[in-house]
DNA sequence: TCATCAACTGTGTTCGTACACATTTTTTCA
DNA sequence: TGAAAAAATGTGTACGAACACAGTTGATGA
């Protein structure tokens, strides 16, 4: 753009210039300029038909001319529709990722708070996906006009977004995306960027010669959980692409059944002592942390993924050094966001997959992650 | 809460509640149940008086009771009065860091576009008193609804919010604040707390028996720059507080004539030859790292401030291993939002000071922090 | 007792859009 | 050609809040 230069003079020579006032076109100026009314306006505005050849074209040459906006507001109140969404989740515990996601939702219901927005959650058990099923066939009943997903099993939601595509509802993944499925947009991590940037941290924060180690959950049945696996990846990219080459160990302990954990960990510690850092590639890196802190070790690094109440603790306390955290709030208040848009304001994004900022969180900057919402 | 309780069993039954969809009361509704008319709950509403204290506590009474909110779009479209704001900031230059505060007051007054505002802006150099006090005097004839100031220069800033106050003009700051005045409420980054973080980057980036230095920019006159003497302090007492005793070198550089800077810096580096690790206290960071990419110096870490169309080239390169951010497009975007709150909704932030999020970037994480407004 | 004035209260119009409905124009076909 | 159907178009009202203005009440003093 030569706009900046032009920008740079003017602010050297310390021209001001206001924002310009443009005075808003409403419908009304258009159904003048285009010799029609406004009626016919709207209906062309709103594509519902009943509009000769001839008066479309007047009234498009005009709308291609003006920019014309037209005003939230007063659209707002005119739609009175109640809309009816559909959200189905993880199970949402305040504290938790999914809480976070909630969070989100219920700040954006808030901020929209003016729209009537009918909106039912369904929340299924992320590690059962008997449950999983249970939840989206709830959504078989009712006829929504938008459905939101957080969606963790592959097939069953593939399946799902079918029959929604059929219907014609849309539908929004936040967390994370399912291949060969439309949503209207998506609010998501890179997840291979994430395992990238863990490592870089892991290797900065301990001495270069030590082993490291990269801990998953240990999960029932077969069903394998992508996130983590695309966040191993680039884990471990990231050590054989930079220059740093160390010795990286993988091991597992378990979420539900925490006490089986001591006995497990600690001898895959003691079989491996040059272990200086550990990675946990889900959100339960305080288990981990508190493990080690009831076993008095304090010399190996933990990092993890996501500000959970238990990983707040720990980062305050020292015994988690760095948490990735992927903005859970943002996304939940941006699927909200989009729908409305969509189905207010059938204006949709340009852009359909959102990849969130992921931010780096160390005790120092904690502190200032809590008012997620100022915007 | 005890309510997490009872939505852990709710969650765990699979007992889904829709959101309370408590009917939106309006105006006409509180005058019915206080049985009087809307107009005069309307007058209660804005403090317009003519009101009985017999009809003030009826409506009152009920406006205890029934938790009003008042339809933003409604309000909106009747409010038809145009808004005066005057933001006066340093020179907003793309790519820079006033550039991207810029950008967020350009973004609010996009999605508030429905609202009439008249944004003048006033720019000045912030490295010349001079200018800033013309800036300033710019607003003596204006008579703005609010004033939105990105403070340098302390007395100054002083004189003219003790003028504003006194015509009773509400003001707000962004990036810094300034002791004993008034704001309406602030958007600002805990320097202090920057600077601890620096630290610690810095601390663990590099090995741990080297030293480090830390580069401030060279400033014509004798004006202080609060920002860098606050993350200096930051800085040095992470480094006293924490366990990691290292020898801290101070070194300063000229931001205006970069040639000085060859010289002076390769001296500076060949007496203190074990350096291995600079903190740029300025958002100048580029300066440093492309003097020493220039000089073929590559195991040397630079950490800096502030995502600029420069630090991010170096990020990339790695010749900056890492800038800490401050959210400048938030800070903006929330000044003008807090002003239309203020002014069209009577809403005030429950908080006057707000401290931005501390964003660590890397080069890993540096690609998803291209959307900031996709809120 | 009534005129006067202030204090108070209710009504009606406005904002810009959406949409139902009435009206006009065009098309279709016996 | 004319009646009926279909298509196109204009009009009017509603949304909820803000506010101007007209109307009502009650107190005061002559």
């Amino acid at each position: 753009m030569n706009c900046q230069y032009i920008l740079q003079y003017l602010h050297k020579h310390r021209i001001h210039i206001s924002t310009p006032m443009a005075k808003q076109i409403k419908i009304k100026d258009i159904a003048r300029m285009a010799g029609v009314s406004a009626g016919t306006v709207d209906r062309i505005l709103h594509n519902r038909g009943n509009v000769s050849a001839s008066s479309r074209a007047a009234v498009e040459k005009v709308l291609a001319e003006v920019d014309y906006k037209y005003n939230i507001h007063a659209s707002a109140i005119s739609l009175r529709k109640e809309y009816k969404i559909d959200i189905v989740i993880p199970t949402a515990l305040g504290g938790e990722y999914w809480g976070a996601v909630q969070n989100g939702f219920e700040h954006a219901l808030h901020e929209y708070r003016d729209i009537s927005i009918d909106c039912r959650f369904h929340y299924y058990n992320q590690f059962d996906v008997y449950s999983c099923r249970s939840a989206y066939s709830e959504l078989k009943g009712s006829e929504p006009d938008a459905v939101i997903i957080g969606p963790t099993f592959v097939e069953e939601t593939i399946v799902l977004c079918r029959g929604l595509e059929e219907k014609n509802i849309p539908y929004i993944f936040v967390d994370s995306r399912i291949e060969g499925t439309s949503p209207l947009t998506t609010y998501t991590t890179d997840q291979y960027a994430c395992g990238c940037i863990l490592g870089r941290l892991l290797g900065s924060l301990t001495p270069k010669e030590s082993g490291i180690a990269i801990f998953g959950a240990k999960r029932i049945g077969n069903r394998k959980a992508n996130n983590s696996l695309e966040r191993k990846k680039g884990f471990l990219d990231y050590f054989s692409s930079s220059g740093d080459k160390r010795s990286v160990k993988e091991a597992s302990y378990s979420v539900l059944n925490p006490d089986d954990n001591e006995e497990e960990v600690m001898t895959f510690l003691k079989e491996n002592p040059d272990i200086k850092g550990i990675a946990v590639l889900n959100s339960r890196g305080y288990i981990i942390a508190d493990l080690l802190k009831a076993k008095g070790i304090r010399n190996i690094i933990v990092v993890s993924f996501d500000l959970t109440g238990n990983n707040r603790r720990c980062l305050e306390d020292g015994s988690i050094s760095a948490l990735l955290c992927q903005r859970p709030e943002l996304q939940g208040f941006n699927a909200i966001k989009s729908t409305i848009n969509h189905l207010l304001y059938k204006q949709d994004e340009p852009q359909v997959n959102h990849l969130m900022p992921i931010d780096i969180l160390m005790k120092e900057n904690l502190p200032f992650y809590r008012e997620l919402f100022e915007i």
